[in-house]
Parts: C-alpha cells; structure tokens; sequence
DNA sequence: TCTTTATTGCGTCATATTGACACAATAATA
DNA sequence: TATTATTGTGTCAATATGACGCAATAAAGA
C-alpha cells in the first residue's frame, strides 16, 4: 500500500447495498487473523476528486462501474478510532509497521452508500487488510469494527428514507423483475409490509415500468408478468409527491 | 490565526439562514480589499469533533449556541481551490505570507447549513480574514469566491427538502408568530405561493403551534392570532407523510 | 385429464386528503 | 360610521389511500 499519495485524515467508507433471497445485505470484509468484519473504505488520492475515490472503493471490491453511489454523512468524532484494533493489526502481521502510524491517526470519514446488483458482483474481492468478504443480511451482522455499524444504520436510515424522492430499483433488481419481486425489495428496505394490490397500484402509477411481454415461469401458480425498468422515465421520476 | 492544531485539508462552510422582510436570507463575509464575498467557515482542530467545529464557527460569527445546524454535503473536487485567490490575499496584505501554504492546499470541505432567529443575531462578527459580515437575500448574491454559490444553492435544495420531514421554524422566526408570518417563511424557502387556507388547515393538523392568546395589533385589517411553537410536540413532529 | 393449490392481476368501496374557493369577522383609517 | 385590507372558518368536488373480494392461471397431484 501507497501512502504518499493520500490525503491524510480523511478516509471514505462504503456500504454497499444488495439485494438477494428477499434480503437487503451489505459487503462487508473480515479483517485478516481477527473476528471483526468492516465496511470496505479507502483513502482520496491528492489528485482524486472525494467522489472518485468513492467510486474507487466501490470498483475495486465489486469490479462494477456506473453505479448508485451517494454520500451520504461525515463522521468525524476526534474518538471513533480505536488505537488497540491497529496495534492488533500490527501484531498479527496484518499491516506493515511502518504503516502504524499511518493507522493510528485520526480520521474523519466520508461515508457512502451504493446499490448494486447483487448479481452482476461476480466475486467481491478482498485487499491486503482483509481475508474474505461477505454479503451479509442486514438483519444479521457479524460484530464491525468502531463505528461502522452505525455507519452502516445511518446508511440504512438514509435509504429508507431517499424512497420517498426516488424510484429504488434500477441498480439493485436484475434487468427482468415481477411485482411481487419489486415489492419485496421495497417491504426489506422500509422493513414492513405493504398491500400487494395497493402497492401495484401505486407503483404503476409513476410509470416508469415497462411489460416485457414475459412472464416468469416454473412455479405452480399463475405466472407474474416480467417488468424492466423504462431508464428514460426512472431517472426523469422525481417523486413530486410534496407535502405542500 | 494558530494552525498547528488544526486537521491540514479539511475545511468547513456553513450556510447560516435567517429570514427578515419576508426574505431567506444568508451570512456573507466580505473577504478584506476584495470584492468576492464568502460563506463562514473554518477548520477543524485535532482535538475536536467535526460537529463541534461547525458549532464553533456559527457560535464565532453569530453568537449563538443551541441551533439547528446539519451537514449537509462534503465538497471535494480536486480543483475547487482557486490558487489565484490565496495569491491575492497574500499580495494584499490580508494574510500572512506564512499562512500561503496553508491556503494553498486543496480542501476538502464538509458543508454545514444552519437555521438562526435573525433578531437574536445582534452583530454578526467578522474575522482576520474577511472586513464585514452581511445578512444577504438568496434572491439577491453578491459574488462568491471559488464553488461557494454552489454551496449556498445545495443548502438551499436540502433545507426545500427537510421541509417535508421535520416541521421547520423555530429556529428561524421569533417566539410568536403569525400563521401568515409562518407560511411567508414557507413560500420563501419553497419558492412558490401556497393557498392560504390549506396552509393553515395543514400546519395545524401537525398539532405543534399552541395559541398565544394574542394577537398582532397595528394593521387596519383583522388582527392575526400570534402562534408559538409548541417545543416538546415540535421536536417529536417528524412527519409520517410517508409515500408507501 | 381433471382437480387442487398457491399466487397473481384486476376491481370495488369507504374513508382521508387535497385543491380551489366563498364568506363573514375585525382592526385601523378615512 | 363606512371603508379597506386581511384574517378565521367552512364547503365541496376531485384525488389518493387503505382494506378488501374474486376470477385467472401455471404447476402439481389424483
């Protein structure tokens, strides 16, 4: 790892969103020779824009471009590092010495959030601080390192509530979806129950879905229309529904 | 100006609101012998949460403690520092030539918005940098120096979009209040002309003004009943309006 | 082949919310 | 005492929402 190129005491931490078996699940990244997983961050480059560096993050841990990608809230308490998981890291051979103190600083991180297909990640890749990585439910989350699960709630926080501005959906269903399978997604992310009836209704009435003509097949029960999202419409669709 | 403690890069801007004579207004510092103007800002000290240091640059420049201020996006293109202007400055004697370096690096800035009661502002207070300090309408700018107007407008766009989450106002009108005085300032920040009656019939429906008892003599025409916010119902208000 | 099963697509109805107004009440002024 | 300007209150139609019923249908079982 190149240190003399990053700006110091600024790092950028990702949640990376997806969406698979009826679970909303991060990635998350099992430091190596400990029990603590981590949200996948990194550092800005002097000659990258903070954005950028983001979106380096995300690609070098998912191999995905031209992504929802957001920031999303700044954290930045002088006490949410923890000095005793870097001297851990150093005695289990994880980072060089030298970069100790490199580790030890403060810092101040910009957090991200993205919503990807859960799909298209063929197989998420680690770096040189972590052993594995993971796509883990939301609903059960391993014990993260400092404040990253807070991090990661404040990142669920913002999502739930971005639902009221903007269609949800592109980035992290496949191109080919029904219904039931949108919907799904939504009750995860707002965490309860809607109507299924009043729901289509709603839904349909943004516009911006489009009837394959398809169906999906294979269960013993009517078959659900297959829908794709109309890209014109999804991005005009502004949600203009104001409370004044 | 003591820079030794202070994080090198990181910088921050606060949007400081106030509305008066029906306009919404914002805090400009005039940079010394020059003609752009510019949002309060500062740094962040090492031994001081982000947070912290966003309150101290409001407490610094309005007096005031226990406001409403919020993050509310991070800058932080490569190129959104003009080295043109550090020149300037130094040339004209508003900084110490020893400060250059320091205002010569790239900052990557963490925008804060802020929503104060004009009338308890009592002299805004300048600093080294900057000559005077002026309450500006948004419809009305001066010039700004580097990406601060964009600044200014994302604030503006996050605190429209607030609106439909938290009830606003307390911190931005006098303890009591008139519903028209209430729904100027709602019209101001939205930017558009509201239906008087459904205004009123709404913002009481949300159940956080108690009657005064009062009412604001002087005009010929009926006198308004003078409102205050209810502080406990105030704060539980977030509204509910949700879209599924 | 015919029924059963599970789940979808479509529709209805009562209720709540919103948008667009009318009109009477009233404090100062002429 | 009448006039003026603006406020408080109420109405009504249009629209949106929440809670359902029911027929349609793909696969599995009899």
């Amino acid at each position: 790892m190149q240190i003399d190129n990053l700006i110091p005491y600024l790092s950028i931490d990702c949640v990376i969103f997806g969406f698979h078996n009826n679970e909303l699940r991060v990635l998350l990244l099992r430091m190596k020779n400990m029990e603590a997983w981590a949200l996948p961050g990194g550092f800005v480059d002097f000659n990258k824009d903070v954005d950028e560096a983001a979106k380096d993050v995300l690609h070098a841990r998912t191999g995905l471009d031209n992504i929802f990608l957001q920031q999303f809230h700044v954290f930045g308490k002088v006490d949410r590092n923890e000095q005793r998981h870097v001297k851990e890291l150093v005695e289990r051979d994880v980072i060089n010495p030298e970069l100790k103190n490199w580790f030890d600083q403060r810092f101040v991180t910009l957090g991200y959030y993205a919503l990807v297909e859960y799909s298209k990640v063929k197989a998420p890749v680690p770096d040189y601080i972590s052993e594995k990585i993971k796509w883990c439910p939301i609903s059960d989350l391993p014990p993260l390192i400092i404040d990253h699960y807070q991090i990661l709630q404040t990142a669920h926080e913002r999502l739930k509530r971005e639902l009221s501005f903007q269609p949800i959906g592109l980035n992290l269903l496949p191109e080919e979806f029904t219904m039931p399978e949108l919907q799904s997604l939504y009750e995860t992310i707002l965490e309860k129950k809607l109507d299924r009836r009043n729901f289509r209704r709603k839904i349909l009435s943004f516009d911006i879905l489009k009837d394959t003509g398809k169906k999906r097949m294979g269960k013993a029960h009517k078959a659900p229309i297959l829908y794709a999202f109309d890209p014109v419409k999804y991005t005009q669709a502004l949600r203009k529904k104001d409370l004044f």
